[in-house]
RNA sequence: GGAGAGGUGACAGAGUGGCCGAAUGUGCCUGACUCGAAAUCAGGUGUACCCUCACGGGUACCGGGGGUUCGAAUCCCUCCCUCUCCGCCA
């Protein structure tokens, strides 16, 4: 949700923000329902302070009396009368409730210009994408592969995008969330362990409600949502609190499967394990002074990076344009990593300031040194998703025999060099 | 899942139809006393929204939603949550 104040003083500025997103929404429609609105309230609030102060003087007169039998009957057609500004009012204070949320977050001033992801700036890239031979190939087509990522089995269990892992490959991953939790709180994030259902509040405060409902899986007899990235489980976590304002910034990384519907997606980005409904990911969040909060967002990202060059894969961050970035967001990087064989980037992380957008759905505030109530400033990233780092390791790493060797901080926790070897 | 007890301000805890945004205590802030502190005394101390240039005024909020009534923290319905006991269960 974006500030009213700024939505009402400076509409102008407002419009041409949003228009820069991708988003449609209607700000003069906004603003007249805001008047509307508002000129409801004062007339309801109006009526019911004489109700009020009618009710004051009757309390004063002896219950049977004439006087009080007759004021009764004054009072009940005020009474109707307010119930029904009441209702009106209610009314318009819930369309206006829903069309405030459909209002995107404005994008930051250092977000550039573009509509698509052709317009995305490269703003760092780390490590050489060509030290890798020709020999390298598209994961799915190591010779193992097959054996220890079971597609087709997952399917039988329960639909295309859910691979069943096995051996090694399952004990990889465990060392990959253990790598990635263990490098987090040594960088000063504390571990959480959240629900992987929540309720459509928590969904609506970081802003998947109303606007993605579909890429969630919905539990429809409890009404609950699977989440699709423990953002949002982790970023309710303080929802409805007023944060101590010495103690920010309050860092959280979380471990989750996530789970996405991702509907409508076709062809060669779903191979292997390029795009799945269930994947594993480890995910950083920061709630912040708003003061800091650009500054928090360069830390978070550069804490992201660091996993990609601990793990010795190429990668490039990009500087996401004003087009492409979400919805509830004001600035976006996204992280991607070299995947040799498939000879593509893969996305494996995006860090994000929110600013006060999605504090102030989920009101998660502050008191400043006024003393004043204010929303925080809150950030998350990956670190990092699993299945594409996977993807990225098994394709950079292959040997002509298609064994894969692993990266040292690997190495230390496996207590292997490499996998992939076939049995037979 | 069954039975019972509860959900009131930062916390504890009164309040069973009107004088209750809510006693009292604690905490916190300010002032007095003091060389200073403690103790004591006095005053203050919630949030959101609406009206107003402002001073200020108003409305709402006693777990959520709905209802009864001229009037609801208080009565009714419903949902949620917490605690105790029982059942079931990884």
């Amino acid at each position: 949700m974006i500030d009213l104040k700024l939505l009402r003083e400076e509409p102008d500025r407002v419009r041409s923000a949003v228009g820069r997103k991708k988003f449609g929404c209607d700000i003069d429609a906004i603003l007249e329902l805001d008047a509307r609105r508002r000129s409801a309230i004062a007339e309801a609030e109006r009526l019911r302070a004489g109700q009020k102060s009618a009710n004051q003087e009757m309390a004063a007169l002896r219950k049977g009396s004439p006087e009080f039998v007759k004021k009764v009957g004054e009072m009940k057609a005020l009474a109707a009368r307010v119930k029904e500004l009441q209702a009106r009012q209610g009314e318009l204070e819930e369309s206006w409730r829903r069309a405030l949320l459909t209002i995107p977050n404005l994008p930051d001033a250092s977000v550039p210009d573009g509509d698509t992801e052709e317009d995305n700036l490269v703003h760092a890239s780390w490590g050489d994408p060509n030290r890798v031979s020709g020999e390298a190939r598209p994961h799915w087509d190591l010779p193992w592969f097959r054996e220890l990522v079971n597609l087709d089995r997952g399917t039988r269990i329960a639909g295309a995008g859910f691979p069943v892992f096995a051996g090694e490959m399952a004990r990889l991953i465990r060392s990959l969330v253990d790598f990635f939790l263990a490098e987090n709180t040594a960088a000063g994030y504390t571990e959480l362990q959240p629900p992987l259902l929540v309720n459509a509040d928590s969904a609506t405060a970081t802003g998947q409600l109303p606007d993605k409902e579909g890429q969630m899986y919905h539990v429809a007899g409890d009404g609950l949502y699977l989440i699709p990235t423990a953002e949002v489980p982790v970023t309710n976590f303080y929802r409805d609190e007023i944060l101590e304002a010495d103690a920010l910034p309050y860092k959280v990384c979380a471990y989750s499967p996530c789970f996405r519907r991702e509907a409508g997606s076709h062809g060669k980005d779903v191979r292997g394990l390029n795009r799945v409904h269930q994947f594993d990911k480890v995910e950083l969040v920061k709630w912040v002074h708003p003061e800091h909060s650009d500054a928090e967002l360069e830390s978070l990202r550069e804490d992201a990076e660091r996993l990609l060059r601990k793990l010795e894969l190429p990668y490039r961050t990009l500087l996401m344009c004003a087009g492409d970035i979400g919805f509830p967001h004001a600035k976006q990087y996204d992280i991607e990593v070299w995947a040799a064989g498939q000879q593509r980037w893969l996305e494996v992380s995006s860090c994000s300031n929110f600013t006060d957008f999605q504090a102030r759905r989920a009101n998660t505030r502050f008191r400043d040194a006024t003393g004043t109530l204010r929303p925080v400033h809150t950030l998350n990233g990956s670190a990092l998703a699993v299945p594409r780092v996977l993807a990225a390791l098994l394709e950079n790493n292959a040997r002509a025999d298609g064994t894969v060797a692993l990266p040292p901080v690997l190495r230390d926790r496996m207590g292997i060099e490499t996998i992939g070897k076939l049995r037979s």
